[in-house]
DNA sequence: TAGATTGTTAATCGATTAACAATC
DNA sequence: TAGATTGTTAATCGATTAACAATC
């Protein structure tokens, strides 16, 4: 029986940095490295990044020389789970719903979008990227008939619970929430929130704090 | 002498998700408001949204009434800054730099996007929502002729540091940083990252726990 | 008054940091 | 071998949660 070590999300969010570190290592032909390297490089201790490589990496590394970069490397990616494919929808095509379906990246991170949703009539019909924008009332068809599981809601805040009611009754399972409010759904709706007005919040606060011990 | 309070960046995350609500109760006509109604709209703890609101708001809540909506929005709105306005400038106009500089919510928060820079010079010259886009080498003079503060961030990730060494030279405080690795500048410059792959890996894997659990 | 809500003070929880023996 | 690096176990730190007396 496997050991399940489990992982917070403090720690998740790590793994993406790590592994994008690690590729532009792997580029410049190095082939192992250690954990105090990789603290070093991103600006944390060896003990965490230690810690963290033990949850994602079956076996250990070695005294001295460190581990394995491309080991290393598709042990992270499969624990992410970049190496399999999920559907998504953009919910929402205003300009940041655009940039997300016109997005290359997102193929590297295992996540595939498949179309856009919106109101404006004006837009529907048009293809972003090759993939088309469909009118509201085609969601939830689409939704179930493509087994999608993943939407990426980037709709105005007003209409955001009405559109997560609707993409819940639909069969979603998780929403990517671009929108700066609470989501009102059921529990077990995996509900993941970038709130773009609380990260300037911390921008903002510590460049007044800074600020002002400066002109002190 | 002023009582200062230090705040967390976990309850300056949270500020922006309480205005958002309060604003949205306010406009139905509701005075005042509790931490207990606060805590269930936003499905957190109550003895939080007192903690939280504490440190912003002078002036303290009455038992059984709560606090006076107007009141707290002014005190939230003053402490996140959005009284003032900060100049900022977005660097790499791609997708989601483009889709900053025509964001307009930015204004609300206190954000004023001056311009944008880009390398590609089928870009330069070209104006966004009335902003123009120049050559990366008219930004240092920009900078600090203008005394801007503030840079948004999105150019890819290869050049990122690059990027980052000329703007911290030209006098740049404060970076938003949307390429998904770290940067490496002096600590005194204030890096918020904000890193859509970070995001993904919680989501994914919160989706996978939740799919695991259900063909169980 | 009675009870909902308040702010404060103490307990719990989880994540990070430090310490250290094991090993290539 | 010597020393850098390892994984593990214990200590610290900070944030959240719980408990409770005060009050409109």
């Amino acid at each position: 029986m496997e050991e399940i070590k489990s992982v917070s999300m403090k720690q998740l969010e790590r793994y993406p940095v790590y592994l994008k570190y690690l590729i532009s290592i792997k580029d410049q032909g190095i082939t192992s490295i250690s954990a105090p390297m990789i603290a070093k490089a991103l600006d944390c201790t060896e003990e965490q990044v230690r810690k963290d490589l033990q949850i994602v990496s079956p076996d250990s590394g070695k005294p001295k020389s460190g581990r394995d970069i491309k080991t290393l490397i598709n042990d992270i990616e499969n624990f992410l789970g970049y190496n399999d494919v999920s559907d998504a929808i953009v919910v929402g095509v205003g300009h940041l719903g655009e940039a997300f379906m016109r997005y290359k990246g997102f193929s590297e991170f295992g996540l595939n979008v498949l179309a856009g949703f919106d109101l404006d009539e004006t837009k529907i019909g048009k293809k972003v990227d090759g993939k088309e924008i469909f009118s509201m009332d085609k969601m939830s068809n689409l939704i179930s008939r493509l087994k999608v599981n993943i939407a990426i809601l980037t709709v105005p805040s007003d209409a955001a619970n009405a559109v997560s009611k609707l993409l819940v009754s639909s069969g979603i399972k998780a929403i990517w929430n671009f929108a700066p409010i609470h989501l009102d759904v059921p529990e077990d709706i995996v509900v993941e929130n970038v709130n773009l007005a609380s990260s300037l919040a911390v921008l903002s606060h510590k460049l007044n704090k800074k600020i002002l011990k400066e002109n002190k």
